[in-house]
DNA sequence: GTCTATAGGACGATAGAC
DNA sequence: GTCTATCGTCCTATAGAC
């Protein structure tokens, strides 16, 4: 591992815990093992590196969702099978998080990769919840669209409400909740 | 309006639009009006004023959705009037934006309001529920206690997306999906 | 490619006059 | 109660040697 990606993956681990603002170059190049010069050797400052770490735990987040979502099982054992992942709930979204974060949304090229990762989110959930309308598996009462937007705001609010109560199963029952919510509007039970 | 009062209202809005660590002291002044030394005077420093400026604001939540809670109409009536009451989306939540925020989650002070915020409407949304439930106008199947935290947690991440979105529409399609989710849960429509 | 030195500014707070 | 002056620290970035 090069001293650029180290810089990325130190860049990644801290702006989960403390955000843009509240992570420093300095703290960037403390945790890599790089020194003032290679940083600046490497990226143009604090937004360029912080453009790569963004970018690089966005394009994680949807591989991980798109795998899930295509995997086997009927749409709604897949859309459970995404919700019921396990997660680390007190640190939270790494992308979600963003979004409180004012130098982040201020800037269009931060702000790009976190808008573009919950647009694709949204639209691809509520594309595996038309499916299991189409097929007769869920309610057709229910849109797929709402649905999907109100699924992403469970887990998203489900760090918020774990984060507040300071326990991670606070997160757990957010999603229960969700599920069970669910449970009522599916129709065939057929494995 | 006294210089107290005012240092506690512009504490109040910029804690909401940039978070702890993004508002200073001296932004806080400008805005009020008051000077360096009527800050110091009137508070100890940054955190004993945003201590003021949050509880205030936790207040100020708590009542407004007691206000709802224990209002006319049947439960279900009720937590429909508590969901969709208009908020300003993008703005997010002045008390669940904090969980982001470090310096707030490291400060045992500053921190329980949050907590004590998210507890007390986590049980007291799980309170109408179950009300509903007694009554049969809700699906027995359904757990209140689970279901309350992730009603609260679509309020949650309905911000987070909409900010993400920067469209304050998102917010509202996320409670649309919550109130269809649930309305498949309600067992009488009696009025 | 990496180092050290240094710049210019904002931060949170304190001192002491009025 | 409010003012101005000042402190020490950290922030982000640049310069220039090696």
């Amino acid at each position: 591992m090069d001293t650029r990606e180290r810089l990325i993956e130190s860049a990644r681990e801290l702006l989960w815990e403390f955000g843009y603002v509240g992570t420093s170059p300095k703290a960037i190049q403390q945790r890599s093992g790089a020194g003032q010069g290679s940083m600046y050797h490497h990226f143009r400052g604090k937004p360029d590196l912080a453009l790569a770490a963004i970018t690089r735990s966005a394009d994680e987040l949807r591989d991980r969702a798109e795998a899930e979502f295509s995997g086997p099982g009927t749409p709604v054992q897949r859309v459970t099978t995404y919700l019921r992942r396990e997660r680390d709930a007190l640190r939270g979204c790494p992308v979600g998080r963003l979004t409180h974060d004012r130098d982040v949304m201020a800037d269009p090229a931060l702000r790009r990769p976190v808008e573009e990762t919950f647009a694709w989110l949204r639209t691809r959930l509520a594309g595996v919840l038309a499916e299991a309308v189409a097929e007769g598996e869920l309610d057709a009462a229910l849109d797929p669209a709402a649905t999907a937007t109100a699924l992403v705001a469970v887990l998203q609010g489900g760090y918020v409400l774990a984060r507040a109560a300071g326990d991670a199963e606070v997160y757990a029952q957010s999603v229960d909740g969700a599920l069970g919510l669910l449970a009522g509007h599916v129709r065939s039970t057929s494995t």
